[in-house]
DNA sequence: GTGCTAGCGTGAACGGCGTTAGCGAACGGT
DNA sequence: ACCGTTCGCTAACGCCGTTCACGCTAGCAC
């Protein structure tokens, strides 16, 4: 789809990458301003002195521009969360996966309206029958497996550098040691199915509890939910054999 | 706020009542049918032969009806996972909780809009900065509360019965340790700090797996997440001393 | 039975939305 | 200088939530 030439962009073709970026970055402006459904394709011809029919000539139409915003949400996290993990110090993947997941909440919590839309249930109307984390090459698509990829990665070298107990494979009901068995496949690298199981009984609890606190289902019972978010990833630390390396946050 | 006279309601009154029931379910199918964007005070008119005015003499404004459809639904779900509960055999506490987290699984798979209107980001236009969950009068309100109180009362009524190892006190951060206090002492009974704790883990964990599992966040690699989710139920029992009591689903 | 009134449903209207169609101006390549 | 592409605009359609003023009708007091 995308030829690559090596330098062919005329300047026609620089004013549209740009007006392209600005669309999106005012997308975004909205959202967190307005709120999901305030993002509307008005709105952003507005906030940037268009109008609305104009953006028709960059995006397909409002659903094509949210999950183009929602695929640039997915690789501006990823980059942060990489960001965190590589500063983190001592630079072992316990103390980076720690970080990264606080970072995660981090962002979440700081990232209300964008949390929702990639996260949440606001994207079940955007990103239609064409399920946002399947094998496809939509935008959305590859970006969301880029961000699946960073925790998943982070616990593999765990697992592979220090190891952290797991089931074995003899445990796990056959129908999900299938299913586990052909998303293995798909890996770059062989692990056992106890670590991909691990790793998504760890990932549901960290998806629960940051997305319970950001979408309000906790306060039925806490006012603020950092500490028992520390709570849980101290958890999370015993199960992968990291709790040593805790470290309280910064801040 | 309501005044109960034993029989005053007139023959309006009975009309107006039966009409809002009707609104209500209207609406409801409404959003089964067209998800929640589709759930249109014109379009709910339109389903029952009215005009979209009309329904200004029954809710101050389309917030005001998904807000009491949420309220239905949240008692709805109440209702059904009570009656599942009750009809659990053995009536062991861990029989009862392990075939509610199943029944609320079910009910979360097969009401897909409902379940986003319920859990996920859907509702924060809804009950906007009025917290969901908070301790005021809203139908919303109460009626998540019945919800959560399910739960509660089945994990409190097998730590009584049975017991699990709970965290102490001095284990808890401080904070963490605050805002238990303060949540348990709204309860009816009076419980350990540390099995509010264990709740409210399993809780997040139960909650994340099923979100996730509705809103496709597993696709990248599950396609069905149901041994996933018994698996999780069982790590739950396991965790609440309720594991032998494990019985797999009848389906 | 007659008249009054409160409640209900309607059509019209306002502003906003996504989206399409058609027009004119500016630009790039030749 | 010319031609075609690109771009942004206005106008329009049908949807939405919401408000308003108007009729109708059912219930009630007398």
């Amino acid at each position: 789809m995308s030829e690559l030439p090596i330098e062919p962009l005329s300047r026609r073709d620089r004013m549209r990458v740009d007006t392209v970026r600005e669309i999106k970055e005012t997308a975004r402006k909205v959202l967190v301003e307005q709120g999901v459904d305030g993002l509307a394709l008005r709105a952003v011809a507005r906030a940037m002195g268009m109008t609305a029919p104009a953006l028709y000539r960059y995006f397909d139409s409002r659903e094509d521009l949210v999950e183009h915003v929602v695929a640039d949400l997915y690789d501006e996290l990823s980059d942060h969360l990489e960001q965190v993990r590589d500063a983190a110090e001592p630079a072992t993947p316990g103390v980076q996966l720690m970080s990264t997941a606080r970072a995660f909440r981090a962002w979440a919590t700081t990232h209300h309206a964008e949390f929702g839309l990639l996260f949440g249930s606001a994207g079940e109307g955007v990103i239609p029958a064409a399920d946002l984390h399947g094998p496809g090459d939509h935008p959305p698509q590859v970006a969301s497996r880029r961000f699946g990829g960073v925790f998943a990665e982070l616990i593999s070298r765990v697992y592979l550098e220090q190891g952290f107990p797991v089931p074995d494979e003899e445990e796990l009901e056959p129908a999900l040691r299938a299913q586990l068995t052909e998303w293995c496949a798909k890996l770059p690298v062989a692990l056992p199915l106890g670590v991909m199981h691990v790793f998504l009984s760890c990932w549901i609890r960290l998806y629960g509890m940051v997305c319970m606190e950001v979408f309000g289902h906790l306060r039925f019972a806490l006012e603020d939910a950092a500490p028992m978010f520390e709570s849980e990833l101290q958890a999370l630390g015993r199960i992968l054999g990291i709790a040593d390396e805790y470290r309280p946050p910064a801040a």
